[in-house]
DNA sequence: CTGAAAGCGCTAACAA
DNA sequence: TTGTTAGCGCTTTCAG
């Protein structure tokens, strides 16, 4: 026997194509009794739905926006190219992706990027930003017009319904903690922290889980405060600088943010890059290069292509309010050393 | 300007429906200077086809099938377990997945049963057997016959055409090499290399990464040759216990192959667990148990999930011979630590 | 509240 | 070698 399909459950529900219809999308408009023999029918005959056959007569095309930094590290870089390529993909999958990008420094602006999406036409959001009230704010608001708002790589737990998609920074820490800890061997001295800013609630948890890490080898291992960089290299010299000067003998710098151009640049000029075991965030050219040469020990990355292709479908089922989906969209927290490292993706055209 | 259609597509190039068919289906019967007609149209429209249309069209349900050892340990659960799930998922994606089972020690049988599916209506096939003449034969003749073919897991370098779709082993044991290196700390001793049986072409190449790293760290770590289990509890229980006591400080034990059951029982008994660095291969709910209470410390292992949806889309693009796909697919090699272990997947209905 | 019929983008006979 | 036409499984007017 055939799959069935509505023609069959129409027959079996004794009603017609169109209230078949009515019933699988919740429409109102049905009888009580009518919906209840439509659904008992979907278990007589067991019925399932051909999602590509519905989408294609539906014809309607999703938009979905991504709200990005406005700056251009490689990190950001990664995820403009995903974005792109999964847009390619799904452009016959009824879906359109496009970016859209904001100072992220400035709450304000970002506030209002967010405002501007609502009004276009636009059916779900995936946002990058530090968590700010204003931009909570911002993202509730669009959930109170029913916008679905996922959190990309930024947490926003403020923001209630926002799921968010990317690792859980304060196990990313722990990680990060534990590699040092047993990278380190039995050497004693002080471990660098180094980020951009701890404003950031990033930063803050993946420096939360490396304490609750470090703090079972307090008597090796001397963590230091973490010190900001504030993305001015002028500034990450100098700190940098002094932290490697004037410490106890230096044996692990973790890295907290992901660009760490300038950081690695005045350790290697001072000759610490094979003295110490260095640590840092996300698969990018730069960090691939530095793992190749030795220079740094390993990188905590997450995968950006899941990264996107998760938020993708997370709001595609949230637009259609499909299956939760949701068990399978972990992302996850991957070590790299230089032996497991993944090719670098060959830029398709 | 609404995306082109193969209706836009046939008024572009001025022929018929049926003709933009016959070209992008690579049919015969059609003027060399048709094509090229149609495929400058192609070009000029900037035509993208809509599969999901073309698929409901064919209504043809691909069978494809996964060949498995017929043991049941917990990596061979887990592959059953996320085979079925994709069988949910793609059951309106017009493919449909199922399981063979073939004792893994056994090619004669192994060879039969992919004999006997090449007779039956299944389009493409997904094998995970140990390399042996007999079954690699048996892979050309089903190539011979056109059906797609991968090696799933378990590398056959020498039946050409089968992709192969899991981690590459060398890397893998050289992580593993890596990772013993850098936990044993400054420790001097012995490491310990047990697996199932070094007959199979996986632990051979796992075996000869792994040496390519520990060879750089001779003067400390003193590598034994590989001891095979055969599978039996008995057997592994004397290797175990003589290596145990026979050798200097033993610092480190790789275990090799999947199911450690018994190793880490008799490693447990004889209170080396916390003494040694202990390092296997994939995360089941064993090797869970063991990272949490501390008695191994990293597993390796690759993501079941990905690995037979990328069984699945390669089989699938191979089948209706579309884009090559490929460059994505390539397996991780994920190392998981305590701190950055997923959570279980909660058991879906 | 329910049904009939046209059509989404593509394929597959059957004619020409 | 090419074109015509009737669907694939589902949605969506527009009438009842």
């Amino acid at each position: 026997m055939d799959k069935p399909t509505t023609k069959d459950l129409a027959k079996a529900a004794r009603v017609s194509l169109a209230t078949v219809d009515r019933v699988l999308n919740g429409r109102a408009g049905v009888r009580q009794a009518t919906v209840v023999r439509v659904h008992k029918a979907i278990e007589d005959i067991n019925f399932v739905r051909n999602m590509s056959a519905a989408n294609l007569a539906r014809k309607k095309e999703y938009q979905i926006i991504f709200l990005l930094p406005d700056h251009d590290d490689e990190f950001i870089d990664l995820i403009k190219k995903e974005v792109a390529e999964s847009g390619r993909f799904l452009a016959h999958e009824h879906t359109r992706v496009s970016i859209v990008r904001a100072p992220a420094n400035d709450p304000h602006q970002i506030a209002k990027e967010i405002d501007k999406l609502s009004a276009d036409k636009v059916d779900g959001v995936a946002i990058m930003a530090p968590e700010t009230p204003l931009v909570r704010d911002a993202i509730l608001r669009l959930e109170a017009r029913n916008l679905p708002v996922i959190a990309f790589v930024s947490h926003q737990p403020n923001a209630d319904g926002a799921y968010y998609v990317g690792i859980n920074n304060e196990a990313a820490g722990r990680t990060v903690g534990q590699l040092m800890a047993r990278f380190t061997g039995q050497r004693r001295g002080t471990v660098l922290v180094l980020t951009e800013t701890m404003q950031s609630r990033d930063s803050q948890e993946r420096r939360l889980g490396f304490d609750a890490i470090m703090e079972k080898y307090d008597t090796r291992l001397n963590v230091g405060p973490s010190m900001e960089t504030y993305g001015d290299p002028q500034r990450s010299e100098e700190v940098v600088k002094m932290a490697l000067l004037s410490q106890t003998p230096v044996v692990g710098i973790y890295l907290m943010h992901h660009d760490i151009r300038k950081a690695m640049q005045v350790i290697e000029e001072m000759d610490m890059a094979q003295k110490a075991v260095i640590i840092g965030h996300e698969l990018t050219s730069l960090t691939r290069a530095r793992l190749i040469d030795g220079a740094m020990d390993a990188v905590i990355t997450q995968d950006v292509g899941h990264l996107v292709r998760s938020s993708i479908r997370v709001l595609g089922s949230k637009i259609t309010r499909v299956s939760p989906v949701a068990s399978q969209e972990r992302i996850r927290i991957e070590i790299i050393l230089r032996e497991n490292m993944p090719e670098e993706k060959s830029s398709q055209t």
